[in-house]
DNA sequence: GTTGACCTATGTGTAACACTTAGGTTTTAC
DNA sequence: GTAAAACCTAAGTGTTACACATAGGTCAAC
């Protein structure tokens, strides 16, 4: 009932690579076949891998979900812990994607501001003056 | 008429590390003072900082900043690859800002989901199980 | 028995710096 | 005049989550 690295990703549809990673990392743990020193992954591990990608898919750094693993085998509940990390984290996604509007916006207009604009040659004075020139906000 | 690394940083609103970063990088560079070994930098310097600068706050990557100052310094204007470049980016931002949207909307679609379910105490089957009982989308 | 698909460990690369280490230099204040 | 504060140097490490390369050992099938 054991897994190699590769069975075990391709159970939890991560790549190999990623298998090998969280071991390092500590996230999962192996046995080894003491035959030939393959690392051998149990049960518990594929539940845990697949932990990782839910904790993951909403957003949770290795760092955070090492954290999560440690408080639970440590016989407390993460729950609570979940639910605070999540919601500090709200905030933070919101001035992310607001960066990244003003970012698409200064983009925008400098591409507007270009429309009429030449392109110039080299002067020695000026690199590209489109840049130079260029009105931010 | 020659600057420090610290002089030139303050004149641009960068960090000293900045300036010696983009150094390092040959986005920058600098003439040795032969009586101390202290980088020097001429007002060129400061211009191409300050065009560093505008690039990056338009998105440019140092690596594409580069491929900007050495088409310029082989004469041709870098201004029609400035526009493309910029082009290309939009689409890759506005995807940047969906994925960004989608998994502020995961997180709050779980936050909400979570609001009715108790912590639960760990049993040895469940890690969290706000965590493993979540459902994506 | 060899080919292809697996496995191991270790190291490197990615982006753009920030920080640290360990030392030499210059300026300022007393 | 000197000592501390503030600067400078080069080189290395840390950040994130893997991907990829290297050099080799193992296993299943044909």
């Amino acid at each position: 009932m054991t897994m190699t690295v590769s069975q075990l990703a391709k159970a939890a549809q991560v790549t190999a690579e990623t298998v090998r990673h969280y071991t390092r990392q500590g996230l999962l743990s192996a046995s080894k076949d003491p035959h030939n020193g393959y690392q051998q992954f149990d049960q518990a591990q594929l539940k845990r891998l697949r932990f990782i990608n839910q904790s993951r898919s909403l957003g949770f750094s290795l760092k955070e979900i090492s954290a999560i693993l440690a408080h639970e085998e440590e016989g407390d509940s993460p729950c609570p812990m979940v639910r605070d990390m999540l919601q500090q984290r709200v905030p933070v996604i919101e001035a992310q994607i607001a960066d990244l509007q003003q970012q698409l916006e200064r983009m925008q207009h400098a591409l507007s501001q270009w429309q009429q604009m030449p392109d110039g040659a080299p002067d020695g004075h000026r690199i590209c003056h489109l840049i130079e020139t260029w009105e931010q906000q």
